[in-house]
DNA sequence: TTGCTTTAGTAATACGTATAACTATGCGCA
DNA sequence: TGCGCATAGTTATACGTATTACTAAAGCAA
């Protein structure tokens, strides 16, 4: 009966049954302190103008309330969400999660969260990724854009918040603060074209998706395809999915001249699919045909897949690393930078 | 020369040079009309206090501008953060990413956002959970937790956010805006364990972790066990990890009386990691051992593992269509409710 | 007593948006 | 001419926090 009346006052956006968290003003009013006492108590330290009677008061008062910060309210006033944005295609592809994890593991003790945006790859997606971030939802981003060019991320960074692309390639130093982080995947692809010829292959053909790293890769294939008097053999499908490489496979399969003898996958999931398809097709890997993959996800290792191995957590980590320190007074100045991780051969059973 | 002085007016929080995007006080100066005016005529569709010319100027000047509006400024007027908070274990495992694709799917469309939080499964990880949710920063959480119980769970619910848990039983209906979507846990590892019988294993090891949904599978496995008059056979292990499947494994392989003829891992990284130390141990599956998974993550096909299929897309889909429903006018006000989906037994070679 | 310093705070304001409440102008009509 | 009403907005306020600038009271020295 008595206390029953007081506690409903807001009701707003909320449903109207919903208690509302206690704020600083309610503490203030159970302390019998300002909101700005409050509010320098929680927040600061040391507290010069407010003695230690004081300073325990509110605070066990806040305690006492269950009094939590209001984020929204904070992230306005200090123009901070504490919030990075991970852009990618697909979180489903395992080798994001591995990536996520290392952003995480690195971005959670500076006290940012991960939020994840999937594109699905779509440029248009990829532009609402944009749209997204000017609403100031995250103090940085990490990104892998299929799409959208240094150009309409510049915007980001005029904005003040930074980016770091996963990339395929080095890029050169910019003035904005879009960094990135990257393996030399022409170089890698080349590698395991190299190892492959090696292997004694001659027909080598190679799985790729239409857009992404997959480019770069196939770039490194062809140039040691060519160097070694080989020709090139592409076959692409849509999307860095199992589907599409055992899609790329059945057609390869359904090819009436010589087949190859080996199939480079543009990634370890077109690997797999393409994999999948050769064994069911009564073929044994890597006797009839070889398959090898880019990314090693974890199931690489379980499947015997050759392939050629992304930091992918090392990668994540070195870009929250790389944004941390961007969100430091004065990190905005420096020019975007580009950094290398080494990639590595996996050889396994599949090749 | 003439431009370039207006434009620096805040440099908060931000750093200096960053300039500040445009807001509404920006638009209404140069439209010569009030910041309320432009706020009408941005949000609804139609404004009967506006007249068409009015608002095509507020509109094309927005548009020059390139206005975006703040999403914290509007979190904080509006109670509402547009956002999804997912909490789980560890997104490195491969069942929670198809979960949170099901969440995007849904909640995308109906306008919100997924952050993601792993546990690791660890309490005072789920606590922080807690903790930060209380701070205001999503309107509805997707949970699965190892180690909290309702009771912590409630103080969201009244609070105004809602829950839904991803769990492994049904749970009994509450007053609170606490939901749950789940497959039977318990049933599902009964009739898996009903198939290894019925393939004529008699001595059937589970692998399982100390916490989390192995519980229920263990209990279905254990009843089904001593019906058949068998006597379970249980190996734990601390996480829901390949290592932790691998070390289980290990263990029963140094056992010096008669080893199981198969392995029913409470999860399919543990059934993974267990069938490739069984493999490097020279055995062969399913003929020496057969292997038993929970989950049918996307590897298990590739893998032949036979296991028990949970629809996680499903899962996040429904649960994220439960939130959304929640957080309609009046939807915080019904019983909590528990959805169960159906799970299916995945036959494959490994049994 | 005056003036200065320290103590212990408070008051005011700003962040950007949404919205309820209000108002000034002009027009039609009695 | 005066009244009511529609038009086209505006003003004011609130959301919860952080911070700057201020102040009242006490204590102390000169």
């Amino acid at each position: 009966m008595t206390t029953s009346t007081t506690r409903t006052k807001r009701g707003k956006g909320r449903d109207k049954a919903a208690p509302s968290r206690p704020t600083q003003k309610d503490i203030a009013l159970a302390a019998g302190v300002s909101q700005a006492a409050v509010s320098l108590v929680l927040n600061k330290a040391e507290t010069p103008s407010v003695p230690p009677a004081t300073r325990t008061r509110i605070l066990e008062v806040a305690q006492g309330l269950g009094y939590r910060p209001n984020h929204p309210a904070r992230m306005l006033r200090s123009a901070r969400t504490m919030t990075f944005a991970c852009v990618i295609p697909d979180i489903t592809n395992p080798f994001y999660p591995g990536l996520v994890r290392g952003l995480q593991t690195v971005a959670a003790p500076a006290g940012y969260d991960v939020l994840i945006f999937d594109t699905d790859g779509r440029p248009e997606r990829e532009a609402r990724a944009i749209d997204w971030l000017l609403q100031g939802r995250a103090d940085g981003v990490v990104a892998t854009f299929f799409h959208l060019r240094a150009p309409q991320l510049a915007v980001l960074a005029r904005k003040g918040i930074p980016v770091v692309r996963l990339e395929s390639q080095h890029k050169p130093d910019g003035p904005l603060a879009i960094d990135s982080v990257y393996i030399d995947n022409a170089e890698a692809a080349a590698e395991m074209t190299r190892l492959l010829i090696a292997r004694g292959h001659r027909r080598i053909a190679m799985i790729q998706a239409e857009f992404g790293p997959s480019q770069r890769r196939a770039l490194g294939y062809g140039t040691v395809m060519r160097e070694a008097g080989l020709s090139p053999d592409f076959i692409t499908d849509s999307a860095y999915s199992e589907e599409s490489g055992a899609r790329a496979m059945e057609r390869l399969l359904e090819r009436k001249g010589e087949r190859p003898t080996a199939v480079f996958g543009a990634s370890d999931v077109l690997a797999l699919g393409a994999m999948v398809t050769a064994r069911n097709a009564g073929l044994s890997i890597p006797d009839d045909i070889a398959i090898a993959g880019f990314d090693d996800i974890p199931v690489a290792k379980l499947l015997g897949l050759t392939t050629v191995r992304q930091p992918e957590f090392d990668l994540g980590a070195l870009a929250a690393e790389t944004l941390v320190r961007r969100l430091l007074p004065g990190g905005l100045e420096t020019p975007g930078r580009s950094h290398e991780l080494k990639f590595e051969i996996m050889k396994r059973s599949s090749v």
